[in-house]
DNA sequence: TGCCAGGTTATCT
DNA sequence: AGATAACATGGC
């Protein structure tokens, strides 16, 4: 067990705001599953506690060496972020695992966070996220998947590799700007879903096809632009819930 | 019951 | 290029 100190950062808004599923709750912290590891995470005030994982490790995923309030500081400001950011602003952008990232991701098309999350557990639990595990489609099926299953099929033959995103079935520009976003730290990336297009619709007065709207995201708010993709998507859909 | 859910793809015009 | 339906499943 070590306990690490930690400053501006908030573990229940970084684990619950949707970039990463693979976590319950458990002993008042977390049970996490991430590039093949399986911890506990609590946090009490400044404090980081892990359990079974080295300090290095969780400094690495939990992105404790990255300063929020500095990139705000790099964005135009305006009332719509600085509202996201005083709600959201104390999460971190996961280091995660591209592959299991992926996986992740394939689920997320026209679902929601529970169920994704739900799809995810189940699918670790019956195959371990091992690739030659999943190139049975009906099975993946059985796990409650729906048309996502043949995404994994496929993603299984392709893997994860930076260069070869596009090629797995069921990756589109949003699920690659995710994999680019949190797993190798494309930190420009602003993908682009039902929510964010709304943020930019609503607040930001942009309505244009989705491949105009991520470019001028990236450009607006910089290179730091998925983290206020994140603390915007996170904040306005608990508004609008 | 009927609609919608962190999209992508195939299939039109 | 831009619009539209289909894709499985579950929750409300």
């Amino acid at each position: 067990m070590r306990r690490l100190t930690v400053r501006h950062f908030d573990l229940d808004q970084t684990l619950c705001c949707g970039q990463f599923f693979d976590w319950t709750s458990e002993d008042g912290g977390y049970r996490i599953h991430a590039s093949g590891r399986d911890f506990h995470a609590a946090q009490q005030g400044d404090s980081l506690i892990i359990e079974g994982v080295d300090e290095a490790f969780a400094r690495g995923f939990f992105a404790l060496d990255h300063d929020p309030e500095a990139m705000l500081k790099t964005m135009p400001r305006d009332p719509s972020l600085e509202k996201a950011f005083k709600a959201f602003g104390r999460l971190r952008l996961l280091r995660q695992d591209p592959w299991e990232c992926l996986v992740a991701f394939l689920l997320s098309p026209v679902s929601n966070q529970p169920r994704i999350q739900r799809n995810l557990l189940a699918l670790r639990h019956a195959t371990g996220l091992e690739p030659e595990n999943m190139r049975d489609e009906a099975r993946l099926r059985r796990l409650g998947v729906g048309f996502r299953a043949s995404f994994l099929v496929s993603a299984a033959d392709v893997g994860a590799g930076k260069e070869t995103l596009r090629r797995v079935r069921g990756v589109g520009d949003k699920v690659s700007d995710c994999v680019m976003l949190f797993a190798y730290g494309d930190y420009g990336s602003f993908p682009i879903d039902v929510w964010t297009r709304r943020v930019l619709r609503r607040l930001y007065g942009r309505q244009s096809p989705d491949k105009a709207l991520r470019l001028w995201a990236r450009e607006h708010f910089g290179p730091w632009a998925g983290y206020a993709q994140q603390w915007l998507y996170a904040w306005f859909r608990q508004e609008e819930r």
